[in-house]
DNA sequence: ACAAAATACTAATAAGTGTTAGTTTTGCCA
DNA sequence: TGGCAAAACTAACACTTATTAGTATTTTGT
């Protein structure tokens, strides 16, 4: 009869999703099923539900655990008095390091949220909007303050976005570079080449 | 009893593949069953398999048709006389084009691939990292010819063609801008991004 | 040490899956 | 027009799925 452990500064559901976010990336939502995330956790599966409501459930939390991040941290640079071109900075800085700290949730969030209840994937699909478009506010007003050259904002938001989500920072790419290292080159790339 | 038509310049089974494409990408592969992709087509599930061996190898088909092409291409640019700059456009440019012209193959392609079977699975991320090595060689060269600055190679071929990949070209954006646009604006800002 | 609460277990269910077997219908060509 | 191949249909299978009911065990608080 074995037991799922409480994580340090958690609790046991918070186990539960740190399992399931592991499973959900490397195999998809829908192709993992919850007596493999028992089986993972030693224990069998209608014991998991003492802990969680549904395996839906635990799509959810870790969607919008990871959108509350990241608008948060929008609306924090949004309030600062930096320029557009540290505010890009800033925010794509966050998504490296989030990226990199977090990579199984971020991921999941970013390719799986499709696989949300459609109540919940059209809420999560309006934050995400929410985000583009605050972005797009920070590039539109570095073309007005002449940081950025003259461009489609909205194309350059899709670029620096579709570029930070799509990153897949496992182990073996942890090897090959450093986080600062990684940070520094994207920021270099992506900004350099809007700016003026 | 209605009955599947065939593409214009094509079978009876493109036809399957392209509505398939179209609930893979909107659904996910595991979440699309047979009996829906056959509703679409206005049949009956089983009668697909007169023209389909399995559910599977819609996927297969689409993986790797969409993989070839982009070898294919890759080849014929690295086999080209141009210098990194140029040959790094083109390959840009033919990703952006191929996502406009079959965003549903492409995004399923990108997007479904770790839903094959294990060896499949295997066979297509050997192509991918060829194709992603291909790509870093590239870079390498720029640096050497002086074309880009000095940089993590490995990084910026992450950087690029995460971007790339992570492209959604729906309806919707297609309204937004056109496709010279969206090639002139991805271009300028992922290469100057690296120009000396 | 005992009662109560938490949490594990086994067994089972209802729904949905891809796919096959066997049969009927359709469309084409002699 | 008759016959044959292509391709549709209905019915059913063997599995897997998430989840619930009911019960046993462990842990916790007194």
């Amino acid at each position: 009869m074995a037991k799922i452990k409480a994580l340090t500064n958690g609790t046991k559901k918070d186990s539960i999703i740190k399992n399931a976010a592991v499973l959900f990336r490397k195999k998809g939502f829908r192709a993992t099923s919850v007596r493999e995330l028992a089986e993972m956790m030693g224990v069998e599966a209608p014991s998991l539900y003492n802990h969680i409501s549904s395996k839906n459930e635990l799509l959810q939390d870790i969607c919008f655990d990871v959108a509350r991040d990241f608008t948060a941290h929008m609306k924090k640079v949004l309030a600062s008095k930096e320029n557009a071109a540290e505010q890009t900075a800033s925010v794509i800085r966050f998504h490296i390091s989030k990226m990199y700290n977090d990579f199984d949730k971020v991921y999941v969030s970013d390719n799986e949220w499709k696989q949300l209840h459609k109540n919940e994937a059209d809420d999560f699909l309006a934050q995400r909007r929410a985000y583009e478009n605050d972005f797009t506010g920070i590039i539109e007003a570095g073309i007005k303050q002449k940081l950025f050259t003259k461009m489609h904002p909205r194309i350059a938001t899709l670029t620096i976005l579709s570029a930070l989500r799509g990153l897949e920072l496992r182990q073996k790419n942890k090897k090959e570079f450093s986080l600062q290292e990684l940070e520094e080159n994207m920021i270099q790339h992506l900004i350099n080449g809007i700016t003026i």
